[in-house]
DNA sequence: CTTTATTAAGATAAAATACTCTTAAATAGG
DNA sequence: CCTATTTAAGAGTATTTTATCTTAATAAAG
């Protein structure tokens, strides 16, 4: 049961990264989060890219430049950032794709299938960045290695 | 959030569709099953051959051969057949995947992806093949096209 | 024994995903 | 203006997944 492509997980190692290493007003190098997180440079940059176009990010370039979350984190939902990795109908997918099925009829699993991705989707929506930075540092969670 | 490869989203059709239409004591073919469902005949053989080897079905070859399940469908649960399909480590899947994540101390969305690959688990768990071909057949859910 | 129907096995091909490399553009600082 | 640092953009490569194709093995029936 995989949930996450690999530019979903490391897009969120990486960001995870970055709440839990404020730095007040300044950008943070890609450089420093993909040594740290020991993940490739240039995969993280264009995860980092794809971010940035969608608003989660911003980004500065040139000489102590870098990125950094383009609101508060309190203010940026888990939820946000998986639909931007993942893509927006990441909540919509189906568990055995039957080809037209309309769900005016429901297969056999729809009922619990539902019921999962609610439970996950919850869970998404009502986690900020804030919390996971937060928690990342007072329960010492090692991100990197 | 794909929970299942095409292989799993394919083998289970096809297994529902074979559970669906039970034919006392005589194997049905995979030809027939392809067909209705309209998915490749090579590649649900490749994945019928797979359940084979993993006991959830048993097969006979030449004229009037096929497939059939092992065992009475309210023996087969829906679990058995996803992780034969998917791999056993199924639900033991990471959601960020930290490297050297031990879950001494766990990063700070364990607790409720646990909690979800949980509930599917506990589903998957009680779902019996028998319940599904039953749901299939009065509800009318159409497999095929 | 021959033909036909069927699954088994594995080689091959195509497509999607994951990752790497190269070059360009922006910006700070000397 | 020049150089160093950094992200942007996209081309290129590798790996995995998905799908197809070919040939073999098995068994029934005439
Ligand atoms: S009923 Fe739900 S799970 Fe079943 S095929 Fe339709 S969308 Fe998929
Ligand atoms: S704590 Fe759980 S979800 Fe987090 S990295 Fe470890 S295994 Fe994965």
């Amino acid at each position: 049961m995989k949930a996450l492509s690999q530019v979903g997980k490391y897009g969120l190692r990486a960001i995870l990264y970055l709440v839990a290493n404020p730095s007040e007003g300044q950008y943070m190098s890609i450089r420093q989060i993909s040594d740290n997180l020991k993940l490739s440079f240039h995969f993280i940059t264009k995860i980092f890219r794809e971010l940035t176009e969608k608003g989660i990010l911003i980004s500065y370039r040139g000489p102590s430049g870098g990125i950094a979350l383009a609101k508060p984190a309190d203010q940026i939902m888990l939820i946000d950032v998986v639909k931007a990795l993942e893509g927006e109908d990441y909540f919509d997918k189906c568990l055995i794709g039957l080809p037209h099925c309309g769900i005016a009829k429901p297969c056999p699993v729809h009922e619990f299938w539902k019921e999962t991705k609610i439970q996950l989707q919850k869970n998404f929506a009502e986690t900020s960045l804030a919390t996971l930075g937060e928690k990342i540092r007072t329960q010492e969670v090692r991100l990197d290695e």
